[in-house]
DNA sequence: AGGTGGTTGATTTTT
DNA sequence: TCAACCACCT
């Protein structure tokens, strides 16, 4: 046994100055290659670095090949991260061979060479949500389900998360599902995975659940032999968000070599809403034997102010492994906590905050807003634009979820393969083509009978008279089509079919004869498909990307602030940290306390952490006394994390009055003192200063019903003017109020 | 087949 | 409040 032999590996090679400029916790981490290893790395603490440098290490030490390491990740952002810094460590070599990928695309890959072990065949198609959540909505129908009471989608997310605990339809108890979907959810998901097997598909989920039951029969011992044979050495990214089916994962494949290092910060563990199991990363000396666990607490990111702070707020959970950052880069700046009267006024302030760092020759780019809610955001977008301050939004719809784009890969899908029957009938009507339900059943139904396929239906039903004529043409051409496409496969470039795909099935000219609005973005995106397409080598290459690795960079150059949720925020860093919105109910979120109880909670507070270590120099909290949700005002009490906050790293300038009054047990009960109240006149001052700015200028042009056009919102015009602000009626937008300076009239 | 009005219900998001 | 979805109407 060669456990921990650490320094005969240190003398082994000359070359370590990668080592150099590592603490000796890094160093530690980073030369302890055998055996099961935990590196609880803090944030900010060089996490990434140690992982690619013990790569790296483990490499140039010759103790293994690329082969024969199995590297994962949870995003293919950071996969690719990880691909890139690591050959850079080894001076610019692309490391060959290795098996670096998220744990689904690993596990894709594995699964199609043991497919027919689970009644697959090699070519299965991978299923997004949107698929899933069309199946099962077909099978509720069968079922005679209310599929209004029990929306599809939210039966869907409840079969995702058996799955990530890994219960497979015979491991669910009848009171598993309470009445859910009249109490035959269970019935269902047997019903969903069936149906999986008939169309050869497999969701993310069944990616590793098909996996872990392949590597546990033991009839198939031969397998997971081979598997312990290559993989000689494991390494996990952010190990704090894996689910129990990930964890059976690892597990089955470490349970060879046995070197198996795992890194993350169980205080970042912000996603147990889908999966993810705290508990995993908590219970990993219990879990693998002689485990050894490393402390990363050399903060390289934060003043000591933040950090003291963070961790204050953290402490207040319970059950975890425990660790305290500390930094040499002083105590900087103290944390500012605001009260504001509304969401207005907060953006308003945040506004103000960010100019006056401009002001301070800070980039934007350095500035980030972190909210918990979505709907946050749109506050401070209206500010901004109103503001002129450039901004951009991370997250929102991605590239690949969009309609458009899963139309077109439909096409393409049903010409790689065209018994893929949910690629098809998604666009057997799209664009219309005059073929209702009535006619899809029909085909169901006579496919179901004989066992095949919706593709191979229509062929054999347009022989017969059981469709009426027109539908039997129209089908008839569309087989043709896909027939005729799926010959140029042969022949012509695999971008050059997309195109002319989407141009003779109709697809594209659909989109170009839409009057709608986002019409021409859309077909902007298809072109910006087509284009992506030509970077791979294939067409089933290119869709087996897509399946698995839906990223397309969002990077705007330039100068600009950052608009994001706390959950987007994850693994970044800024200067300026802006934290709105710690309302309690808002933040923590009542709806997570209320369905997770403590637990809830304790993720929330987390959240904050993670907020609050995003910064590098300064943060900035604030919170409102009223807020508008859902139509109606409430009237929030700050955030209990905001309590939790020792008064010695708050900058006692910020609002202190209130501040300090606020702080008092009563802001625990619901209502505001008198005192606090009066906060909110303060505030009103400086919204009337800033009005005052504004209306100084010189005079404009504009007066009700101006035609103007603006940036974002388009043509308008303009209802009433009070001093330099516009209430502008916009054609598509709705009602804007916003300041001239950023509008033109138009003719 | 397309538009409209009325109802509903509303975190966080990756693969 | 407001957007999304569906049923119903033309």
């Amino acid at each position: 046994m060669e456990l921990f032999d650490i320094t005969d590996d240190d003398i082994k090679y000359e070359d370590n100055s990668y080592l150099k400029g590592l603490n000796p916790e890094q160093i530690e981490a980073v030369q302890c290659l055998d055996g099961a290893l935990l590196v609880l790395a803090g944030a900010g603490t060089g996490k990434t670095r140690v992982l690619t440098t013990r790569l790296a290490h483990l490499l140039k030490s010759n103790k293994c090949f690329p082969s024969q390491i199995l590297a994962v990740t949870f995003t293919n952002k950071a996969a690719q991260e990880m691909k890139e810094r690591v050959s850079s460590l080894m001076g610019g070599i692309a490391i060959e061979g290795w098996w670096l990928g998220t744990f689904h695309s690993l596990s894709a890959r594995m699964l199609r060479q043991h497919a027919n072990l689970v009644g697959l065949s090699s070519d299965f198609t991978i299923l997004n949500s949107d698929d899933t959540v069309r199946l099962l909505k077909q099978l509720m129908e069968n079922e005679n389900i209310d599929t209004k009471k029990f929306p599809p989608k939210a039966m869907m997310t409840i079969i995702e998360r058996w799955k990530d605990k890994c219960k497979t339809p015979d491991k669910i108890n009848m009171n598993d599902a309470g009445d859910l979907a009249n109490g035959k959810l269970p019935l269902l998901y047997r019903q969903y995975q069936q149906r999986l097997k008939e169309v050869n598909a497999c969701d993310f989920g069944s990616l590793l659940l098909h996996m872990i039951e392949i590597l546990k029969n033991p009839e198939n011992k031969h397998i997971l032999d081979s598997y312990h044979n290559r993989f000689r050495y494991i390494m996990v990214d952010e190990y704090q968000d894996t689910n129990v089916a990930q964890y059976m994962w690892l597990r089955l494949l470490a349970q060879g070599a046995g070197n198996i290092c795992c890194v993350g910060d169980d205080d970042q563990s912000i996603y147990g809403w889908r999966g993810a199991e705290v508990g995993n990363i908590l219970r990993f000396e219990k879990d693998f034997n002689n485990a050894k666990i490393i402390r990363l607490e050399q903060n390289y990111r934060s003043t000591s102010n933040i950090l003291d702070a963070a961790d204050s707020i953290i402490s207040n959970n319970n059950g975890r492994l425990g660790k305290k950052l500390w930094s040499d880069k002083g105590q900087g700046e103290k944390l500012v906590v605001k009260s504001l009267w509304d969401g207005e006024a907060e953006a308003r302030w945040v506004g103000e905050e960010i100019e006056n760092l401009q002001h301070k020759q800070i980039s934007l780019n350095q500035i980030a807003i972190l909210v918990r809610t979505g709907f946050q955001m749109r506050e401070f977008e209206e500010r901004f634009i109103s503001l002129g301050l450039p901004y951009k939004v991370i997250g929102g719809p991605r590239f690949y979820e969009r309609a458009e784009i899963r139309d077109a890969l439909a096409y393409l899908r049903v010409v790689n393969q065209p018994h893929d029957d949910l690629a098809l009938e998604r666009i057997i009507n799209t664009p219309r083509r005059g073929i209702g339900n009535t006619t899809i059943k029909t085909l169901y139904e006579f496919g179901r009978e004989k066992g095949i396929s919706l593709y191979s239906s229509i062929i054999q039903l347009i022989e017969t008279d059981e469709l009426r004529a027109g539908v039997r043409k129209t089908l008839a051409s569309l087989i043709s089509d896909f027939d005729r496409w799926a010959s140029l496969l042969e022949t012509e470039s695999h971008y050059e079919l997309s195109a002319r795909i989407l141009d003779e099935s109709g697809y594209m000219d659909m989109w170009k004869n839409d009057k709608s609005p986002d019409a021409p973005g859309r077909v902007e995106n298809l072109n910006e498909m087509i284009s992506a397409i030509a970077e791979y080598n294939s067409l089933p290459e290119f869709l087996e990307h897509v399946a698995l690795v839906l990223e397309v960079q969002n990077d705007k150059q330039g100068d600009y602030a950052t608009l994001m949720t706390l959950h987007g925020a994850k693994g970044l860093e800024f200067d300026y940290i802006f934290l709105p919105g710690w309302e309690d109910g808002l933040f923590p979120s009542q709806k997570s306390m209320d369905e997770n109880g403590q637990k809830g909670l304790e993720e929330e507070r987390r959240l904050a952490y993670v907020g609050i270590t995003r910064a590098r120099k300064k943060v900035f909290i604030s919170f409102c006394s009223n807020r508008r949700m859902y139509g109606s005002w409430i009237n929030p009490v700050p955030s209990r994390f905001i309590n939790e906050l020792p008064e010695e790293y708050i900058d006692s300038s910020s609002e202190i009055d209130n501040y300090q009054t606020g702080r008092s047990s009563h802001w625990d009960s619901s209502g505001f003192s008198p005192s606090y109240k009066n906060s909110s006149a303060g505030i009103s001052v400086t919204a009337k200063d800033y009005q005052k700015k504004i209306s100084s200028k010189s005079s404009h042009p504009f007066k009700p019903g101006t035609k103007i056009f603006h940036k974002k919102f388009g043509y308008g015009s303009v209802v009433h003017v009070e001093g330099h602000k516009l209430d502008i009626k916009f054609e598509t937008s709705g009602n804007k109020r916003l300041v001239d300076s950023f509008v033109t009239p138009v003719e």
